[in-house]
RNA sequence: GCCGAAGUGGCGGAACUGGUAGACGCCCAGGACUUAAAAUCCUGUGUUCAGCAAUGGACGUACGGGUUCGAUUCCCGUCUUCGGCACCA
């Protein structure tokens, strides 16, 4: 790829670099690399391994920003430094590569999109190692590539087997424009897009992450996650504890289920609400009622789903007419129809508890309902309503139960057990988690495997993969199907069970990520998905790093595979990321999101260009912390670079001439101290992705070495290999440069004295009343009268201290003095 | 509305476990080198007051309180920004 610079004559590589001439520099390194292999993982099941892995790019048209080199760049210096520890690192990428864009594309243009997804490839990879990744490109994969979709097809008919993938007839989110199908996370995303979605019905497939609710939260506590992502997937999955009831109905000889997370206010519930897709709504309306609900039903229709629960606004509903019995008082309820009770979760009915209830609160005194208080509340519930837990029932007896002075959890537990032994309600679990909608009519993703015979049964495509057909024209059918409704020659067939049409709806994007950090471990295998061996050495993954905007779906349903996977004895182990890290995103200089309608975009190869790899990356780093927001500058880059010249004149003082030669004379006590705080804190902080501290410390040592004029070889060479994991180029080139033929790459990360981090002599601060009124010197460790006696007589300090009476002596060992005067 | 994170110089940011706030870098100003410029190096750089000056004082980590000899750090309250969820009963 790049001409081989480093078979050219030594002689020649000194005159041309005498100056630091970063793009000669990186791309002779990149070459070498790439000739020796030098990044490949090799088999070495003796070394601790470490397994650092990127969130995969999908490869877009529009190339890579400053903003998408953040992560990788953190990941490469982690995988670099972790080499020169002793581990085994795997570090590999690849591409996410099917996806609605390409296929768009081939819709306007014709262009296959396996020709556009192989361009983008080809522009991201040149990016990629043109930043000097030291990634093991052998273990390169792709999502589209049919030796990877095999398993992910594989996976499918895994799921189908265990009844985790089902079909079924749903309400989706249809996309009129698009064709197809979206998942209820991707809703807003393209409506923000400018497209529209309405709810319609149609068969889908289905996979039932819900079956794995509870294990998805619970082992969320073994992971080294940001409490934030866990939080949020928690929120999502909305685990809730409640209990079913069944109310009587008068003149009806059917019961009514609702769902309550708050059985201790059964006392307090004044009316019942459906949703007016339940099944009870038409049937409950009395004949006096039935024009007016019959209406409301059809306009909650005619609503999309946003303008239903979108923002607060007046709620609407209408009486059915009929009444429910409370099975606690006796009293009959009405029973009323509204669109802000959700059909799709719990029964699609609720009672309601106005007092404590802000929804039910602000509905009763819309429709002027009833409103009882049963928790003791500081205010009048006809005025404001009391939602609070940490108070006690009242109001709340009958012949056979009560809950007085109770708190919720026992007047929980008290109510629905007297449900339960009067066989009007159980305890339930309901999870605000939905079962994932899993096809898409698109041509440009995974086929979803199964044969739809005559009869009416579905059978299973054994022969993996199976292959996307060649299309003319990639428009959807108008009939809702995906493109590959249009070829008769891939869609009808028979076999020993006799004659199928194949299923023509595609798996979503999601699904090649689900598992693809598997098969970098063992990528060509094709007899397996993942060779068990070599998954239980490198299985989990120590560092996952990514953007903050998959902390919910993707990671979900990862989790989701991976549990399938262990459950059928594919891995070892049940989670498969141990730590995971989002970088803060990289904002325009004009401190808003990069966009290109924004036109702040700043494009990779700009920046490389200009600056170098080196620069970039330390720059990336130096920006601030890694797991912030922070706006990109592009003078502050120029600091960086000036860094780098400064390395470069440790070794090529002058702007010509040879290499300066190093010396083995002792380095000043000062200057060897430095060295070894550097390394600590180079280690520490490295270890901890705290990059900017310690290319700041980098910074602090070189500043320290120039000044001094030394030339120290082992100082040179220390710095020089704490630098190589952020700016690999002129590590390697000037660990060449002072006479090694070795990869700079192999060397071990250095230790540091831990008698020399130490300071023998330090400042101690003096204090009067906490204010800061004089220094001393003082050698470590003085014991406190020492401390005290100097500071005491520090000339600023006796100033503040006449005439003054010390009422307390506070002594810090090594830190300070403080005085305590009247 | 609920959950989570955060607020420090002109700017990005640093500060261990409550112990000298502002490391490192950018910007800016002055100087050295140069015929000149670039590059490089040196010095200064939170605000404000006093002083010719060396220097010294006061204030200062979103805002208002509190605990403490001492608070960017701990506690209470308020405001703002960002991210997520949003009628899930």
């Amino acid at each position: 790829m790049f001409p081989c610079v480093s078979c050219q004559g030594a002689s020649v590589i000194h005159k041309n670099t005498m100056k630091y001439e970063f793009s000669q520099i990186e791309k002779k390194w990149q070459a070498n690399w790439q000739k020796h292999n030098t990044f490949s993982t090799g088999n070495e099941p003796d070394k601790p391994k470490y397994y650092v892995l990127d969130m995969f790019p999908y490869p877009s048209g529009t190339g890579l920003h400053v903003g998408h080199l953040e992560g990788y760049t953190a990941s490469d210096i982690t995988a670099r430094y972790k080499r020169s520890c002793g581990y085994n690192v795997l570090h590999p990428m690849g591409w996410d590569a099917f996806g609605l864009p390409a296929e768009q594309f081939a819709i306007k243009t014709g262009t296959h999109p396996k020709a556009t997804t192989e361009n983008n490839i080809r522009s991201f990879k040149e990016t990629l190692q043109a930043m000097g990744f030291s990634y093991d490109w052998q273990r390169e994969i792709n999502t589209t590539d049919p030796a990877y979709f095999k398993w992910t097809q594989w996976i499918f008919l895994k799921l189908y087997e265990r009844g985790l993938a089902y079909m079924s007839e749903v309400d989706v989110n249809w996309c009129e424009e698009l064709k197809t199908v979206l998942a209820n996370e991707e809703v807003e995303e393209k409506i923000a897009e400018g497209y529209t979605v309405i709810r319609r019905p149609l068969r889908q497939w289905v996979l039932k992450i819900t079956a794995y609710a509870d294990r998805l939260i619970s082992d969320l506590d073994e992971l080294e996650w940001p409490e934030n992502v866990k939080q949020m997937q928690r929120n999502w999955i909305g685990r809730s504890e409640g209990v079913n009831i069944d109310f009587e109905l008068r003149c009806h000889n059917q019961k009514l289920r609702v769902y309550t997370t708050r059985p201790d206010t059964l006392f307090g519930a004044t009316y019942l609400v459906i949703s007016p897709e339940h099944p009870l709504a038409e049937k409950l309306a009395t004949a006096q009622q039935l024009v007016e609900v019959k209406n409301y039903i059809g306009q909650a229709k005619l609503k999309t789903e946003l303008e239903r629960t979108g923002l607060q606004k007046e709620k609407t509903g209408v009486f059915t007419g009929s009444y429910a019995i409370n099975p606690a008082t006796n009293e009959p309820l009405p029973v009323w129809i509204s669109d802000f009770v959700l059909t799709s979760y719990g029964t699609g009915a609720i009672m309601s508890v106005p007092a404590h209830d802000s929804r039910d609160w602000e509905f009763a005194k819309q429709y002027s309902l009833p409103i009882i208080e049963v928790i003791k509340s500081p205010h009048d519930v006809q005025e404001k309503v009391f939602e609070d837990k940490d108070s006690t029932c009242i109001n709340s007896s009958n012949g056979e139960i009560t809950l007085e002075g109770l708190k919720f959890t026992e007047a929980f537990e008290q109510m629905a057990a007297w449900l339960e032994r009067k066989r009007v309600g159980e305890r339930k679990v309901n999870y605000k988690l939905r079962d994932w909608i899993f096809s898409r009519q698109r041509y440009w993703g995974e086929p979803i495997p199964i044969k739809h015979y005559e009869d009416g049964t579905l059978g299973t495509e054994t022969n993996l993969p199976l292959v996307l057909p060649e299309v003319e024209a990639y428009h959807p059918s108008s009939t809702g199907e995906s493109p590959l409704a249009n070829i008769p020659d891939w869609l009808y067939g028979t076999d020993e069970h006799g004659s199928f049409r194949r299923e023509t709806n595609t798996m979503p994007q999601w699904a090649g990520s689900c598992w693809y950090y598997l098969r970098f471990i063992d990528p060509d295998n094709s007899e397996k998905l993942i060779d068990p061996e070599k998954e239980r050495y490198w299985m989990n993954v120590d560092l996952y790093i990514g953007g903050a905007e998959h902390a919910v779906l993707h990671l979900l349903y990862a989790r989701f595979w991976h549990k399938v996977l262990f459950d059928i004895g594919v891995v070892s182990s049940k989670e498969p990321f141990k730590r995971l890290f989002n970088q803060g995103m990289i904002l325009g200089e004009d401190n808003e999101k990069m966009s290109k309608s924004r036109g702040n975009v700043i494009p990779a190869d700009h920046v490389l260009e200009r600056y170098g790899a080196d620069a970039v990356r330390l720059y990336e780093m130096f920006l601030g912390p890694l797991e912030q927001v922070k706006p990109w500058n592009t003078n502050g880059i120029e600091g960086i670079s000036r860094f780098l010249s400064k390395v470069w004149r440790l070794i090529y003082p002058e702007h010509e001439g040879p290499a300066a030669s190093l010396t083995l004379d002792a380095m000043p006590d000062e200057l060897l101290r430095r060295m070894h705080k550097t390394i600590r804190k180079v280690g520490e902080d490295t270890e901890n992705l705290k990059f900017n501290t310690a290319i700041a410390e980098m910074m602090v040592l070189v500043n320290e070495l120039q000044k001094a004029g030394c030339r120290n070889r082992n100082a040179v060479e220390t710095l020089l290999i704490l630098l190589a994991p952020y700016a690999p180029h002129i590590a390697e080139e000037l660990w060449e440069a002072i006479g090694h033929n070795a990869s700079i790459s192999s060397e071990h990360f250095p230790s540091y004295d831990p008698a020399l981090v130490e300071d023998t002599v330090l400042t101690i601060a003096v204090q009067i009343n906490g204010k800061l009124r004089g220094t001393f010197l003082a050698p470590a460790k003085s014991p406190k009268e020492l401390l005290l006696g100097e500071a005491k007589k520090v000339e600023s300090v006796l100033k503040f201290l006449e005439g003054q009476t010390i009422v307390r002596e506070i002594v810090i060992p090594d830190k300070l003095v403080s005085f305590a005067v009247k």
